[in-house]
DNA sequence: GATTATCCGACCTCATTGGTAGGATTAGCC
DNA sequence: GGCTAATCCTACCAATGAGGTCGGATAATC
C-alpha cells in the first residue's frame, strides 16, 4: 500500500471543504460526522494541512476551517505532501533541500550503480505527475457527479 | 514509503541474476555477500520470485538460482507485484479477480461518490505504467554503466 | 460565563516489517 | 555411503509506525 490514512482523510477533508468554498467555515465535527470519520484524528491531519498552507481556521464559536486558497489552485501533489511528509518511494531515497532531486543513499560497494535507483525514480515521476495533474477543483467536482452514471476505468 | 524492503531487495536479487544469465546458477549466499543483505531474509524473497515463476532453483551442490526468461522479458509490474502482493495506493482499493479492475470499498452514504478515488486510481495508474515500462534488462544494463557518467535526474 | 470551536501533547494498542533460528530436504562429490 | 553445499520451510521475535483516544488549554461568540 502507499499512502496511509493521513492522505485519504485529509483529502477527503479537503474535499468535503472544497464543496463550501465562499461559505462560512465548516467545524471538524461536521466533517467528521460527514466522512464518519474519528474526530480527534482529523484534529491532528488538519492540522498538517493549516502548516503548509493549504487550510486556515477560524477558532471560536461557529469557527472552523476553509481553503486558503481556491480548490482550482491546490494540487494534489502539495497536500499529499504535507500530508504524508514526503513521496518517496523508498526508504533510500531523500529529497534534498529544494525537493526536486532525489538522492540515492546506497553506496554500492561492488562498483557498480544501485541498480534499483532507476526503477524508484520513475515510479516517483509517475506519482508525482498523477498528483501535481490533479487539482482539489477537480475532485470537487468528481464527487458531484451522479454516482450511477460514472465509471472510474473501465 | 510506497514500497517496503522487499521489492528493494527482490529486484537487487533480480538485478544480481540478470548480470548471470547464461551462467551457472547463482546461491544466495553470492548474491547475499554481493548485495550486503541477510541470507535467511533473502530465503524468504527469493520464494515469492519462484512462485511467480520468474525464477527458477536448483537444489544441491553448486546449485543456486537463474532467471526463468530473459530479463528484457521481465517488467517490474510483475516483480513488484510478486514481491509485495499488491500495488494499490490505498487499503480501500482492491483488484477484482483478474486484477485489472480497481475498485473502492467506501460506500458513500451522503450519496456522492468517494471523492479520492479519482486520485488515487490516476496515482495507481502513474506506478503501473512506469513499472510496466521497465524491465530487468532495463535494470541491468543501467546498473553496469559507469558510474562517474550517469546521472538519473538533473 | 456558558458554549462552541480550534489547538496541543501525551498516551495506547495493534499489525506489519525486518530479521533470526533451526532444522528438513536435495544434489553433487570423494 | 557420507560429507558438504545448497534450497526449502516454519516458527519466532523485537522494533516501528499506523491509527486512534484522552484530557485539557485557549479563543471567540452569544
Amino acid at each position: 500500500m502507499i499512502f496511509t490514512t493521513k492522505a485519504e482523510y485529509g483529502v477527503r477533508l479537503l474535499v468535503e471543504l472544497g464543496r463550501h468554498e465562499d461559505d462560512q467555515p465548516v467545524s471538524l465535527k461536521a466533517i467528521a460526522e460527514a466522512e464518519g470519520l474519528p474526530l480527534a484524528y482529523l484534529e491532528r491531519i488538519v492540522a498538517k494541512l493549516k502548516k503548509a498552507d493549504i487550510v486556515e481556521s477560524t477558532r471560536g464559536a461557529h469557527g472552523g476551517y476553509r481553503l486558503a486558497r481556491p480548490a482550482a489552485e491546490i494540487t494534489m501533489d502539495e497536500a499529499v505532501l504535507a500530508l504524508e511528509g514526503a513521496v518517496a518511494p523508498m526508504s533510500c531515497f531523500v529529497d534534498d533541500r529544494d525537493g526536486q532531486r532525489v538522492l540515492c543513499s546506497h553506496r554500492s560497494d561492488s562498483g557498480h550503480l544501485c541498480a534499483t535507483k532507476l526503477l524508484w525514480t520513475r515510479v516517483q515521476g509517475g506519482v508525482v505527475e498523477a498528483l501535481r495533474g490533479t487539482t482539489l477543483a477537480d475532485l470537487v467536482s468528481f464527487s458531484l457527479r451522479d454516482p450511477e452514471l460514472v465509471t472510474v476505468n473501465g
